[in-house]
DNA sequence: CGCCTACTGTTCGGGTCCGAACGGTAAGGT
DNA sequence: ACCTTACCGTTCGGACCCGAACAGTAGGCG
């Protein structure tokens, strides 16, 4: 491992870099499933540089992060929804999603209102401000996945939104 | 929008619950590319959700992040490597990368050293104990990527990582 | 040499992100 | 009423994550 001698990884060339890493790991030795790994590592880069982008482009001018804006989005759709509900339709835990609704709530573009039937809930509402911002940057933020959809063939697409939805299915039930 | 009757979202119905998204667009007068929009927002949605499962089934015993063992990984595979290199092999900024090397070097796993030649470089190596843990923990994480590929079939696998590459080409020329 | 430009890694502020622990609430049983 | 159990949102500590600002280094170029 020490003894190895330097090589520079083929940076922008996906097909020969991921070629050089099966012969990296050939040298161990290892049972590795290269297709499985290719799929999930470039997932994880995929979203990482869709978000940056969709951040950039459409979010920076509002300054919102883009679970702010998924958070924004879920309750303009839905309307007024219980906090738990909330935060698995934006696939955060509950923690994760009291940070986000303090910024959102002291920026005043929700609401938070404990129900008096079951007062372990909290309903959470967009406010008028909060409307007007997700009208505003949700046809920025569809542009920008537009564009970013746009690299796949009509063919490559379909193909894409149907294993998606069946690896989203298989990681919730399991 | 703010007479909306409450309406619950079909939590777990991924195609159910896009449906109702697109009957509730409609009534929003915009031109929204549904299929754009499922494809990243799914992507999005996986991404989070392996992470997790890695998180917890496969790194959580050695207590690293994802980006820590991708840190590490990729100084397994290239060994030795500058600084910048290795934030884009990771996908992370370099001020992100400051803080994941900040805590890998305060736990023994890597080393910093500076390059004498050009003093602006940084180059960062595994230590021992470093190599190690990503040699130890590497197959339980590529069993946990099996796991989570294996809720495609071998068509949609192939299709998944052609599309996967084109969008990793298509977002990181423009 | 002195200046200017470009480039590298670090620092900084603000915002997620997680799991675990916590306090408050509800509901069923006794 | 009391107790036990289960559930909800918040708090907490620690770790990412980004863009912008910064200090240090290198390499021209007159």
């Amino acid at each position: 491992m020490s003894a190895r001698p330097p090589h520079q990884p083929h940076l922008g060339d996906l097909i020969g870099a991921e070629r050089d890493i099966v012969a990296r790991l050939a040298e161990v030795d290892l049972d590795v499933d290269y297709d499985a790994l290719a799929v999930v590592s470039n997932i994880f880069r995929v979203a990482a540089m869709a978000r940056r982008r969709i951040e950039q482009v459409a979010l920076a001018p509002e300054r919102l992060s883009w679970t702010a804006f998924t958070t924004l989005w879920v309750l303009w759709i839905w309307g007024e929804m219980e906090s738990r509900h909330l935060a698995a339709e934006a696939n955060v835990t509950k923690g994760t999603l009291t940070g986000v609704l303090d910024t959102l709530e002291g920026r005043g573009l929700i609401t938070r209102r404990r129900r008096t039937s079951d007062r372990r809930l909290v309903m959470v509402a967009l406010t008028d401000e909060g409307a007007e911002v997700i009208a505003r940057v949700f046809p920025n933020v569809n542009a920008t996945e537009v564009e970013v959809a746009g690299h796949l063939s009509s063919r490559q697409r379909r193909a894409m939104a149907g294993g998606l939805r069946a690896m989203v299915r298989g990681l919730a039930e399991s």
